[in-house]
DNA sequence: ATAGGGCTTCCAGCAACAGGAAGGTCAACA
DNA sequence: TGTTGACCTTCCTGTTGCTGGAAGCCCTAT
């Protein structure tokens, strides 16, 4: 397989495919003219790598979670706590996001939207005590 | 003031008061040492861009918030419409963060974490319909 | 032979800084 | 006066995960 039919199947850009070999998650074989010749199985990796980057895996993890996934003496508890630490920064975020949203929100409430200069939301954050 | 002086009173690192000199966000005056000269409107500003920095809002949104801050003929409209784009953003972030914590919880409920190497949440990144 | 599409490499750029090197400056203290 | 140490300066690199584009080779079809 050339690069664009495995960058069909797995669902991912041809130059994402390429990055991915420059950081050494997949290595393909090379054809004679120099093309990358793509077997199943690195098709099978990008796929799994698509997926666990849906997932909001880091690549770093990503490298990690396939390393385990080719290592028969793996444990479960390895896959587990990547996946719990990646929990965690996710539940963070949306920790973080929330509070930004309730904020946001009751500043754009306050706001009249209108043709006047008068802004509640640039007040808060010129001058937030006030 | 100089820089130390700033970063600290407005709380952001020096390093980010020198990148925001540098965009184009401030321009504080010169000492006749080379030093970076703050007024209180300098630190002012930077308050201002802390804030609207830590409520999520992108370099280029503060940029315009400052813009609409000091001109008088502004409409607190304008103001509204970036809070209430930025408000989609985040909402968007959020709607997706919550999926990825939605299926990794499932993912890592379903993982005994033990040292056997059988584990739902790399089959499910490998062979995701089985 | 030539046109088009696909492939290759390499270089630049995005956001929003952070880290660090090399060096100038200033206040204090011996 | 000399020197130490904290502070300041600029400049360059690195971060994350790609994306866009230029220059050029390859392959197929007409």
């Amino acid at each position: 397989m050339n690069i664009g039919d495995v960058a069909e199947r797995a669902g991912l850009p041809a130059k994402t495919i390429r990055y991915y070999e420059d950081i050494g998650l997949i290595t393909p074989a090379r054809s004679a003219n120099g093309y990358r010749a793509f077997s199943d199985s690195d098709l099978h990796k990008l796929a799994f790598l698509g997926r666990a980057r849906a997932l909001g895996f880091s690549i770093e993890d990503c490298r990690a979670l396939m390393q385990l996934y080719e290592d028969e003496h793996r444990t479960s508890a390895e896959v587990r706590d990547i996946a719990l630490h990646h929990l965690d920064r996710i539940e963070q975020k949306i920790a973080d996001l929330s509070e930004m949203r309730a904020t946001l929100t009751g500043l754009v409430k306050s706001c009249a939207g209108d043709s006047r200069p008068d802004c509640p939301i640039l007040e808060s954050l010129a001058n937030p005590d006030a």
